[in-house]
DNA sequence: CTGTTAGCGCTTTCAC
DNA sequence: GTGAAAGCGCTAACAG
């Protein structure tokens, strides 16, 4: 049953009206309503009867304002036409434990103004914390630290080092991807990547020379730089089969990327894998389930990086030993482009 | 300057501190503070100051149990991997005025028991609004009408006729594809599809036997279903140019769909557009504008949705004879696929 | 076990 | 102009 106040808008059930329903006193129906066991059984029966019967919820935010804590979370972002703000959220509601916290989202588009505004909104509505996820890997400016909520930075670091900040760890992608090349007979191994700009670019360029210093193999020409695209992917590996044509792996740095060099594979006829394997990165899945052959990814596990994010939320006041960087492992999707189907 | 309480934990400042500093009672802070002219120039100055110098952020939580009143909107969704809701949320924010309102977002995972427990959530919070978004077109189970808030349906809209739905036009999309296809010269065109249990599929479908009778005209072959993807695309493609060579048009109902038509096609070595056009349907950039050629789609307008889905949140319960489900137009998106490039 | 009281931080009368 | 007091809805101490 919905109440109604003078004007005849509904309004919500408060404890005082259970209170005087039940014929207790306000404080004796919280009692009852929190399941507190100094109260008689019959009474607190009484009182979740009236509770239930006129819809009683309990004001969040008297309960906040009291409490000094809301039980929400800020998610600021830049991302949000983006991919990696979704994976991220949803791993940070589940640490949360669903329903024990509420996270705002923002979306700064990109300005800094807007930031600030939706800072100054979310400190204002008492956030227990705020989550900041940007677009690309390369590191962002801080917050600062006279903020009076705890703040992690996701997938884009902060440029402070004393911040608390966790990012996939694009070395490691690197070097896993070549490695799985290797570990399925390739030797001759290029890398088609992205714009030299980003931070992502360059990290996983290192882990793919790491990885063949390791096996005492050289890359095949050197990273074809240009952008995230798979007219780039399309273009660059047709460039590459016509200057070595020797080739026989080829890691791109976006699944984008890798759809292209897939298509042009096609094309000119090679087959994949086995004439050339490809291997893409992020496994962003609409991409890479729908290629021909399905495209082995290196997935950032973005969900897992919310999860963290948002543990060191509630873990960073206590442990100032954890602010820094924290690269977190990606793992490896295997699918037909780099693996004979059976 | 941040403050700090008994146990060293930083606190933030409230009003009282900022009138104690400056020397003011708190209900003088206040009027200062929130621009009331019944306070002196001089006394407004001081509070400011003061205000500025401990960084006062007015508790919004306060203010809202005060106000009755939260700037709140509750997002409920089931498609957080889905590329529905982020352009839904994106025109919900620009609705309601960037940091006027902030919204609280909750993925349901498709679960109607998670379902109800974020709506309790939410309704605690006293969020001022609900929009729920689903990630078909397919009526989805109303909340019921006992909320104490209006409840909007973006995207798939409720069933029952008397709540509040937004969806896009469905109907209308199907037609536009079809005229435009007609207006480029095709008079051969098929129509493939996705999962028949779909209701976008059938109303793009009823949108498109419409616009082709109004031009005298039938479908080549029968409507294709089946579902979703890439593969769907190419297989019904190489299907349809097999027993319709003659075929000049396509219309995918995805751009998912109409990505592997374009493969096929190009496999062939048929040309897109001069021996057939291939429209897409929902103008999905990555795919669309990645493509060889780009590709021609229908877009949702689902940045509108939401802002109209935001709007019917504040206007719903003045005007009950909104109630019911208003589909939105949608818009042709012209590329490569359907017009040659110059 | 139950009720009274005192706030959480703020806005809003209404005297002065 | 300014301030004292009431109260938004709730919880936590403390009496009874």
């Amino acid at each position: 049953m919905v109440r109604v106040d003078g004007a005849g808008n509904p309004r919500a059930a408060t404890l005082s009206d259970v209170a005087r329903l039940a014929g207790v006193s306000i404080a004796t129906a919280s009692k009852a309503i929190n399941g507190r066991d100094e109260v008689a059984p019959a009474t607190r029966q009484r009182v979740l009867e009236a509770a239930e019967q006129i819809s009683f919820t309990p004001n969040q935010l008297a309960r906040s304002l009291l409490a000094g804590r809301t039980g929400t979370v800020g998610l600021l972002t830049s991302d949000l036409e983006g991919r990696f703000v979704i994976p991220i959220l949803m791993g940070a509601e589940d640490a949360f434990g669903a329903g024990q916290v509420n996270v705002f989202l923002c979306d700064a588009r990109g300005d800094a103004i807007r930031e600030q505004h939706h800072l100054k909104a979310l400190l204002n509505r008492r956030v227990d914390g705020i989550i900041v996820v940007g677009r690309q890997t390369d590191p962002r400016p801080s917050l600062g630290h006279d903020l009076p909520v705890p703040v992690v930075y996701a997938y884009a670091p902060s440029d402070d080092p004393t911040d608390v900040s966790v990012t996939p760890d694009n070395v490691a992608g690197g070097r896993l991807a070549i490695e799985h090349l290797l570990a399925t007979g390739r030797r001759r191994i290029a890398h088609i990547s992205g714009d030299p700009a980003y931070a992502a670019a360059q990290d996983r360029a290192v882990g793919v020379r790491a990885a063949l210093a390791d096996a005492g193999l050289e890359l095949v020409g050197d990273v074809m730089f240009s952008e995230w695209s798979e007219h780039w992917g399309r273009d660059a590996s047709g460039l590459l089969l016509s200057q070595h044509p020797e080739v026989d792996g080829i890691f791109a740095a976006s699944d984008q990327i890798a759809r292209g060099v897939l298509d042009t594979l096609r094309d000119l006829g090679r087959r994949v894998p086995e004439d050339v394997a490809v291997i893409g990165y992020d496994n962003w899945e609409i991409l890479a389930t729908n290629s021909r052959p399905e495209l082995t990814s290196i997935d950032a596990n973005l969900q897992e990086l919310g999860r963290v994010a948002a543990k060191r939320v509630f873990t960073a006041l206590d442990d100032e030993r954890r602010s820094g960087t924290e690269s977190l492992p990606v793992r490896l999707v295997i699918r037909g482009s780099t693996i004979p189907r059976r």
